[in-house]
DNA sequence: CTGTTAGCGCCTTCAT
DNA sequence: ATGAAGGCGCTAACAG
């Protein structure tokens, strides 16, 4: 790990040419002869020459890197969304600098921070801040800032006072696909657990499962809707405390996302009828693994990992997008058919 | 996002200052009077001034950050490794760049070159090449000449010929305290399914498999032990084989990782006498969201993160560390444990 | 305690 | 097609 690091005033030196044409050929892109883009090249291949990424980036201001910051990694939603992201990236020629911020947003303005300093062209947001109903002040006045000196990118949240580019999944429509495949099974007694209140997703989709309870006649229970967090653990107590605070009990039971989805069916077996029908959202691995595999909603992961880095690289004006979601049914929506 | 930005230049010049002043406030351990550090970090919040990264790497070749391979961070078992990773390279002041190979080897060695162009002074590998029994040559090389230019360190995994810094948990242990817990439930006839013949992980498990059913004077059955992958796919198929080729069938199944273990117990669901211990390996959140939970092994992901990290940042020569891995029991061996 | 002055390695006009 | 030279923003001796 000693090398002196090999530079091109070295390899111009050994050839008698000026870094110039070194540089050039490196670039690739400007007219060298033949010849000297021949000699150059194989002395690069000799050296096995590396050029100084962080020289040319304070030299031409192009960093080619892009931030990403998102509260868990290790939830498969986000680092689905993480895993199509960089791919894309990687095929513009640009890294990603993840952040995992624990879900604290001192970290999170600690790595805005880092990014910013490492000359990342761009931050992408998921989770975290963005997602509160009512984002700390401060917090929201760091984002303009930033905002200033780099693209800002928001996924799945916004924050009005901050006006940067945005893609989203529909939320709402998402839940409405979840409404219309229960009740076409002839659910008629439906219940929503898990969430934050006062975090965007949370509201959308509370807001419009009421409302979608409205449109097809059904009545909303408020001891069926609980908010219980984003968790294994959040699905589990989000159900027995269903359980225990209701006579009556619905026979669908849709998840803030899949983890609550999956607490929900753990807990339901340990009570005997469990003649649930129930759904999650993200169609992440866990829905599959799940006993029995849990019918979700799916985010058009590609195109959101896409589309966030259009919106970094793009010169255009800000614009928000928002895609559509997918229903993707599965056994816990048609085992118990029959049931209610 | 068109402010020109502020450097140490307009700082010093605004308040008369050399630029040297100004960066020894930045940096903070440096004599400086009271007096103009006041003045100073005035003026730095006034303009809620950034120094710039790269051009403190350039000037002093410490880039601050460092690499990880990974081939999958979307596989619960890396994401965790990666966030303990992350966690404590944050507390010492470094970042890390995050590369995602899916499983591609030229991705791998496309983010080696990326890492070292950014000047990372350290990557840390995990999985992919380092994991496999007759490693490609090509790559082997590649990774001696990283070694020459930056810290290289493994994790559960090591190539002879690369002479780097390595952690690990013991994967034999891993095994041995499985088989030790299985006999103790009374299990004899135990298979093991999932994972890829010359991949060193896989490779250990199953000799260690071998010798400690010898130990314990129990039979292996070649038709009990199945390569079939990592994924829950793996596992399905895996378990499928084995019901498909034997008449006399094992009661107890290990699955080289969770993945498969998840995979085994879904697929045993279509059979009827599903009479089978499962047990898993890693103890991610999918041993947990399984249904029955699943009993595993798990990593001291903590301690491996940090000592990765540590090893980058070390001065001290190469060393091997091998850390213990855990038994967390859980539901999939218990219930049966009447049946056999 | 503070200022001066070279770089760090590469890119990019501007000439030639 | 190629070379010369300044500059990117900061740090690190070396003076004072």
């Amino acid at each position: 790990m000693e090398n002196k690091k090999v530079t091109i005033y070295d390899l111009a030196e050994e050839l008698g040419v000026s870094t110039a044409t070194v540089s050039r050929v490196i670039a690739g892109d400007y007219p060298v002869s033949e010849k000297t883009r021949e000699k150059v090249q194989k002395l690069i291949d000799k050296y096995d020459f590396r050029p100084n990424a962080i020289a040319r980036t304070l030299s031409n201001k192009k960093s080619r890197l892009v931030g990403f910051i998102t509260p868990a990694i290790t939830n498969p939603f986000f680092s689905q969304v993480f895993v199509e992201l960089e791919k894309y990236a990687l095929e513009k020629g640009y890294s990603v600098l993840l952040g995992n911020t624990s879900g604290n947003r001192e970290q999170e303005s600690h790595y805005t921070r880092i990014l910013l300093e490492q000359q990342a062209e761009g931050i992408i947001l998921l989770g975290g801040l963005i997602n509160d109903t009512i984002p700390d002040p401060h917090g929201v006045q760091e984002l303009i800032e930033v905002q200033k000196r780099t693209k800002l990118v928001t996924i799945n949240g916004k924050i009005k006072s901050v006006n940067n580019s945005s893609v989203r999944t529909d939320e709402a429509e998402g839940v409405e696909l979840i409404i219309k495949h229960l009740v076409e099974l002839g659910h008629t007694k439906i219940g929503m657990i898990g969430g934050i209140k006062g975090i965007t997703t949370t509201d959308i989709k509370v807001h419009t499962f009421k409302k979608e309870l409205e449109k097809h006649q059904l009545t909303f229970h408020d001891s069926w809707q609980i908010y219980s967090g984003y968790s294994i653990k959040s699905g589990e107590d989000g159900f027995e405390e269903l359980m225990s605070t209701n006579e009556t009990l619905p026979t669908a039971l849709i998840g803030i996302n899949d983890m609550v989805g999956v607490g929900m069916i753990k807990a339901s077996k340990r009570f005997r009828n469990n003649h649930f029908a129930f759904v999650g959202y993200d169609d992440t691995i866990l829905a599959q693994t799940s006993s029995p595999e849990l019918t979700s909603i799916r985010h058009p992961y590609e195109e959101l990992g896409k589309i966030a880095i259009d919106m970094v690289l793009d010169e255009g004006p800000v614009r928000d997008v928002i895609l559509s979601p997918k229903l993707v049914i599965k056994e816990s929506t048609m085992e118990h058919v029959l049931q209610q």
